[in-house]
This record gives structure tokens, sequence and C-alpha cells, in this order.
DNA sequence: TACCAATTGCAAATAATTCTCAGGTATCCG
DNA sequence: CGGATACCTGAGAATTATTTGCAATTGGTA
């Protein structure tokens, strides 16, 4: 079930390289899972570990954290802080593919929406400030139709 | 030292009624703070703890959290997930005055930006939904440039 | 002023995440 | 090749932030 991409795994392999990092069976894993998600999907640390398992991949729970952790460090996964208390994660898109969430903060339906001028004035900023920009996210915060009735 | 605002106060407290909520001593002290906090400043619950003890109108933890999160799903407080792992909190500014955060992973320095583009943005994909708008932010994750070398 | 639902404090419970540490393994170097 | 070094992992304990249950208290209205 699980497809490859050699492509983006030598581009991360490279990545770890430069900072004395390797590539590892359980690194791999991840990357491919997310490589074989739909777009849409934002997966939680335990979504991950659950995925990994089906997956006959199984890994620890710590080691799904640190992976997570590293590749959004490192600008290959982009961390989500949406409505729930844990954090979701994705592959951070190419800027020109990026997108951002509205989320009704009852019930924590979200919709995805993209703008092409996030991604310009994240760079613009970043730049400005001599930061190097890893991910920009606008998160709007709101109530659902449904939910405003229910006040 | 803690100086009250009368009329913001009035207005919440309206707010409260309308849902069947109390104004109530604890929930005045908490405002009171936010008002009389520096505009540049992200409070964590531990944070709002403990000042308000400081301020001597101590209160439990749970009273806190319990405020900061009725506050922010009224749209009174902005609730911000920056880079640390826990939750930090600002007056909800006036969307005139809206500002938004770029943000170091690595060291979690951060930097302060407005945009006004980013709040007409944000309205309008919420209206666009039937949402009602709370709260909007842009976070740039990067890395500084002090960190950028130390890598 | 009496009443009732909302509120609080406290302590215990939860949930997500991180840490510790021992055992394994890739990579470098001679 | 063989050892030294540093990286990595799994397992579970530990930590941290946050939430919840409950009995006692209180705000605001009738």
């Amino acid at each position: 079930m699980v497809m490859e991409n050699p492509h983006q795994t030598n581009v991360v392999k490279g990545a770890l390289h430069e900072r004395g990092l390797r590539m590892t069976p359980q690194r791999i894993s991840i990357l491919s899972l997310f490589h074989n998600s739909s777009s849409g999907d934002h997966l939680s640390a335990d979504d991950v570990h659950q995925r990994l398992t089906q997956n006959e991949t199984p890994m620890s729970l710590s080691t799904v954290y640190r992976t997570l952790h590293l590749m959004s460090q490192m600008g290959v996964l982009r961390e989500l802080e949406l409505a729930e208390d844990h954090k979701h994660y994705e592959l951070n898109p190419r800027s020109d593919e990026s997108h951002h969430h509205l989320v009704c903060i009852r019930c924590t339906k979200t919709i995805e929406f993209k703008s092409e001028t996030m991604q310009k004035v994240g760079e613009k900023v970043a730049k400005g400030s001599g930061f190097a920009l890893l991910d920009c996210q606008l998160v709007i915060h709101a109530l659902c139709p449904v939910c405003q009735r229910s006040m």
C-alpha cells in the first residue's frame, strides 16, 4: 500500500546529512506516510502512530514524536495548531500551493482556503528581519453557522 | 497599582449577561490585568496567575484557565499558539490595530508586525462561509539570524 | 431578602509530549 | 578490517499544561 517517493526522500536525506543526521527506516516510513496521505489530512502524532502500525511499519510513539518534531524544524512538515488540544502535521507545501485554515473554535470544523498574497507577506516580513522562512499560516478563529445558532 | 477600565468591563459584562453568565471579581481582575499590560505582552495562564497573586487579587489556577478560555470564546482575548508548548493570551485588538507574529522556532524570539490586508482577508473568508469572525492570526515560523548560524 | 444557577477552589484526573537510558547501528578513520 | 564515536530507537517513567468533579459560595434577579 505504501509507495515510495525517492526524489523527496533523497532531498530530505541530503538535508539530514548536512546536519550530521541520518536517514533511518523509521524516518522513511513517516515521510512515505505523508506522501501517501490525501492533502487535506491533518495527522496527529497518534494518527501517524496508528497508521504506521496498520502499514506494518510500527514504531514507538516516542520516535514518531521525535521525527515529527525534527521534520518540522527542517521545514519538511508543517505543524498546525488549530482548535484542538494537540498538534497536527501535514507536508509543508511549496509556497505556491500553500493553504490556510478557517476554524470553528466550538466544534473545530475546519475549512481550508488558499491565498497567494499570504505567502508573499510571509516572505517579505521574514526577509525584512533576516529570518529564514519555514512556514507561514493564517489561522482564522470563528464560529460556524451552526454554533452561532446554538449560543 | 491596578487601574480599572470601566468602559471595557461593562461591555464584557453585557456580553456575559446575554449568555446568562456573570461578571465576578475574578473576571474583573483578569480583565484589568490585561488592560494594564503593555501591548507586546503575551501572557500564559501561569503568568496571569502569578501576576494576580502579586496584585493581591489571587485566585485559583483553574479559575484562570476557565476565564481565559471563556474570554477567548467571547472574542475578548486572543489565544496565541506561537512556538512554545503552552498557550499565550493578549487582548483581542480591534481589527484596525491587529498584529501578527514572526517566530523563531528555535529560540522562540518573536517579532510583531502589522498588516492591514490580513484582517481584510480574514473577514472576507469568514463571511464567505457564514462564519462569525473572532480572531485572525498570521503566524510565520522561521529561523532567526542567530539560530541560522548555529546550525 | 431569598433563591437558584453560575462560579469558585481544591484536589485529583487527563492528555499530550518529552525525557532517560540501555542497547543497537551507521559512518568515519586508521 | 576493527574499533571509536555519535546517532537512533524502544519502553516506560516523568513532566507539563490543562481539565474536571464536587462541595461550598455568591451574584443578581424576583
